[in-house]
DNA sequence: GATGAATGAGCATTCATTCAT
DNA sequence: GATGAATGAATGCTCATTCAT
């Protein structure tokens, strides 16, 4: 099946090249030009693959709210203890490397922007803030709540606690991203995971 | 100088009309029409006190920036302790009805996307996320070093701390306007705040 | 009301420069940019009275109706007897001088070309050939019952007469837009004319 | 030569295919896909036999134009009496069904509109309206003729009345594509043949 | 010969900005 | 100062045509 080949493999590759031109430049100041330029192909070729800009922009967040998804799924998952997994769901949440972020985080706020915004418009959106963050509290109360029961953690809320980590998490972005020389965002992290841990644990 | 300040109240007018277009609709979504109609005047009117839709953006951003500044700033110096500091400046950071928010907190990924951008572009910007979370780490890292000196916190790294205040807040910003409806902004500030004294408490 | 004569002179302006060069390029291959051309005016200053391309053509095949239409009823009004009522609604219903259409009778096939194909598309269209046919047979029916009554012309059906009527002076048009320089359309129209009389006349 | 055969089968094909797309959505409505589609082959596999959409829409205009002159010529040929020739001529005019035009009449207007406008642009042109309507105009006048010759006929112009019986022809086509529920091409014309005859008949 | 993916010229439309009134 | 009509640069998208397979 080689054509089934090449064609998921264009398709990934414009959407490569745009999810770093919309980070660059916003999603409004990017030209479809320039995501053709960026990905080595001519402007109607991107309109084989996706119906429009906008679709672009939908699948550009929705693969990088997928990947960071499994990402940090997968690594709770195989994070033995309750500590252990809330240690490892954050590392990585913010592990920008491992999710190709590092040069195109800034397309966080827009992604933000743009899922907040979705609300207010078209009904029929393939992602929703609500449910991702819903999800995240979720995965992180549930090792909270494991942690809980075994006796590693003090008698806490795993809601509240949950969605303090992720928005902890959220807000390190955001402070590295405004100032990616002088805020280490892997070392905020480890920081306040350790105070985190202390916090909460039970002794 | 009553022509002064129907000039500065024509402004402001404008001003609070496009924050909340703006916020409404996202910058580039919002044509400078919808901001005049909503200020009740004419298109072209709104060249008289701005230069440009990007001007206009900026200043609007600029506002809510010194907004937010000044409300965390006057709540903390009026506290007495450092730990009611501590809570005094978070509340205030998250204090939507106060800030004026409630209506357009949609505006703040756009906020937050325009400001960090800016790095890459222009030079000559107005305000710099760089710099503001640079004060607001440093506003609660005083309070912190504070109440270590005075021995009511425990002995623990200023810096590091008051980056995850400020990361916690912004992160609960963005749960809230994701989920507005479930996500008790103020409930979950007021948790945190109980968690952390808890936890940097001297005791 | 300095304006409202303006915008309706300025609105005229462009239809009938649209015209022009619909008349002489078909609709299709006419850009809005060569209206604009021949209005005197920029391309952007035709949105500002029109919707669309497609607006303005069907404003334009609306006009053309109208015209024809009017300038038909006038002259039949104005005439006594039942045959110069014919007569005089023929020579009105060819009279490009008189409609304007001497420099732009290459038009009528679009307006059929999108009058016919409307049927199968838009339901809420301005202008219904079916419904302009109707009126004009209904038109010259009444004049030859009139006729009929008064004992001028035969016992003929006046549906089938005043449909054939119409059908030749389309069919004139048609064999005089092929050949403006051969075909000399008020001379068949008048030959047309006399023949048919002379063929429904009663003695 | 059974290579030759298949070529000019899928030829035709195409053509057919391309004549019903073309009816139906108008020539720039229509998309060199839709052919491709209705005629069950590729978009490319049209260049292999049509060099553009506009040699294609030349062609097919064409290959109606010498159906419709076959089938009047033809059908006249046929005929006995002067009479009879005109009748059958005009029948064979509007034989909708036998040229294969009941479902795409609607095609008419455009051929109408692309023939008086080649006139203004391109001189090699396959097909001229021009002498298209001389020949109609001829073969009907031939008949005229003949019958005045013959004592049939009252001694009138054949020019002016061939003219008419051709318009005639195109106006009830016109009518009946406006309304093809309500308006019975067949019967108008053979209502319009007695009346015409009736009116030349010399007795 | 047939295909259909790729191309890029071309165009309708938008909208920030200007400026005559 | 205020207006809103006019402007035209800018851009998303289409689709006839090409050409490698």
């Amino acid at each position: 099946m080689p054509k089934k080949v090449d064609k998921e493999a264009k398709k990934d590759k414009i959407l490569k090249a745009a999810m770093k031109v919309f980070a660059k430049k916003g999603i409004f100041e990017t030209k479809m030009e320039m995501v053709a330029q960026k990905a080595g192909i001519a402007k109607g070729t991107i309109y084989e693959y996706f119906k429009s800009k906008d679709e672009l922009a939908q699948m550009v967040f929705n693969y990088l709210l997928v990947q960071m998804n499994m990402h940090v799924k997968q690594d709770m998952a195989i994070a033995s203890s309750p500590a252990e997994k809330l240690k490892a769901g954050i590392l990585a949440y913010v592990d920008v490397e491992a999710l190709g972020l590092s040069d195109i985080s800034e397309i966080l706020p827009d992604l933000w922007a743009y899922g907040i915004r979705l609300r207010n418009s078209r009904a029929d959106v393939p992602f929703d803030l609500r449910w991702i963050y819903l999800q995240y509290r979720d995965l992180f109360g549930r090792a909270l709540q494991e942690g809980i029961d075994k006796g590693h953690f003090k008698n806490l809320d795993p809601k509240s606690v949950s969605a303090f980590i992720v928005a902890a998490a959220d807000g390190f972005y955001l402070q590295w991203m405004s100032d990616r020389k002088n805020f280490n965002l892997k070392n905020a992290a480890e920081d306040f995971i350790d105070k985190m841990l202390a916090g909460i644990g039970n002794n």
